[in-house]
DNA sequence: TCCGTATGTCACTACACGGTGACATACGCT
DNA sequence: AGCGTATGTCACCGTGTAGTGACATACGGA
């Protein structure tokens, strides 16, 4: 089982860093490729160029590589603490997030591997899957935290069902985007299509995060 | 390749109809408990009781099932029409929205296969796919004029987005209670937990479907 | 220099799956 | 009753996959 068909890099070299890198890097091209489907050993090993039987010396398995990648992947998420620019946006609860929202949705509109993740996700329980979603969700947390940062929401609404309900469908629409390319009749291609749901969101937002709007009930 | 461990039911007899019932049901159980990655003949046949080749002889093929099953699966979603008791709600177009998709998500919770289904579609194009999608993406496009129904949208807002973007939340959370139980910090298990959750997007819709509010900026 | 070990390569087994040909049997029509 | 065909049963093949044992080779320390 030498390079095959993908000889990816250069000769490998007698170098284990480098192949474990190898390894990590080609299951996140295979996973962005053909989903978690096409994730074996087989395939990591020869997408990388490498073979099969240093992926169980050097990870102990494919949960081994998971793990790997799990923890390569989603790093940026922890790093989307927005900075606004003005006083008022700093204070502005509903603002910060939907700031935040639209910042990572684009992110997540250019991360392949980690839709992947989220398709994966869905598909329902899998040991291989635990391996890598703790490290994720952890950091999904610190975002939701780092987000938030002083700003408070306004008294009478659930801003974390809000926030979440906001999140899932990002997460849906990204992904149906990916797939379909639209979802219930909404474009989900050009970027035209993405600022009009954005637009639509912040509106969404904006007005479940209007101060004190519950006392016109 | 007789009955194997899964009975599932009667002995076939010798009557095709019922046999290919057989077959369909099954892979709706298979799908509903494996998920897309385990559908594939032996599965079925064996949960099925019957031989595989029978797939073949009477469907042509998997994708066969798979046709049938997806006729057989989503009728309900184009029975969504609402009845709204008072005059008020029939023409209150973000009542009618808020009242067709909590009645949605109530039944796509208690739906194995619709989820399986929906994640599936996220996990990437795939040929089986394409046969079941295309009867339930139609049901969805009549259940959306159904719902709407002779009330109107307040001028100003992208009621398409805006709806979208509510189901597209709804699927996420229900595909993400079912699997995680949670997500971005919002319990998704309990009945009180999707109180919850309906509760917040009776906010969003309601703030956004406001008559009028957009004069307001 | 020589030897031990880490790194890489290959061949092989065991297994599950999709798919098909050959056979057995029960039903219905004439 | 006899026969043709639909229905059901079984054995088999080719393929792709996970995983392992055996071997080759380059590097580094004694």
């Amino acid at each position: 089982m030498p390079r095959a068909k993908k000889p990816a890099e250069d000769p490998p070299g007698r170098d284990r860093e480098a192949t474990e890198r190898r390894f990590v890097e080609a299951a996140a091209r295979v996973l962005a490729r053909d989903g978690a489907a096409g994730l074996g050993v087989n395939a990591i090993a020869t997408e990388a160029g490498a073979d099969k039987k240093l992926i169980y010396r050097y990870f102990g398995g494919l949960d081994g590589v998971l793990e790997a990648l799990g923890a390569a992947t989603g790093v940026w998420i922890g790093d989307l603490a927005p900075t606004p620019t003005n006083a008022k946006a700093r204070s502005d609860y509903g603002a910060r997030m939907l700031a935040a929202f639209t910042a990572y949705a684009e992110k997540l509109r250019g991360d392949l591997v980690l839709q992947k993740l989220l398709a994966w996700e869905l598909a329902g329980p899998s040991d291989a899957l635990g391996r890598i979603d703790t490290a994720r969700s952890r950091q999904m947390g610190k975002m939701m935290h780092a987000i938030r940062g002083d700003a408070v929401p306004p008294a009478g609404v659930d801003a974390p069902a809000i926030n979440a309900i906001a999140l899932a469908a990002l997460n849906y629409l990204v992904l149906r985007g990916a797939t379909t390319g639209s979802f219930a009749g909404l474009p989900l291609k050009t970027e035209a299509d993405w600022k009009r749901a954005t637009t639509a969101l912040e509106s969404l937002l904006a007005a479940a995060y209007e101060k004190n709007r519950w006392r016109k009930l």
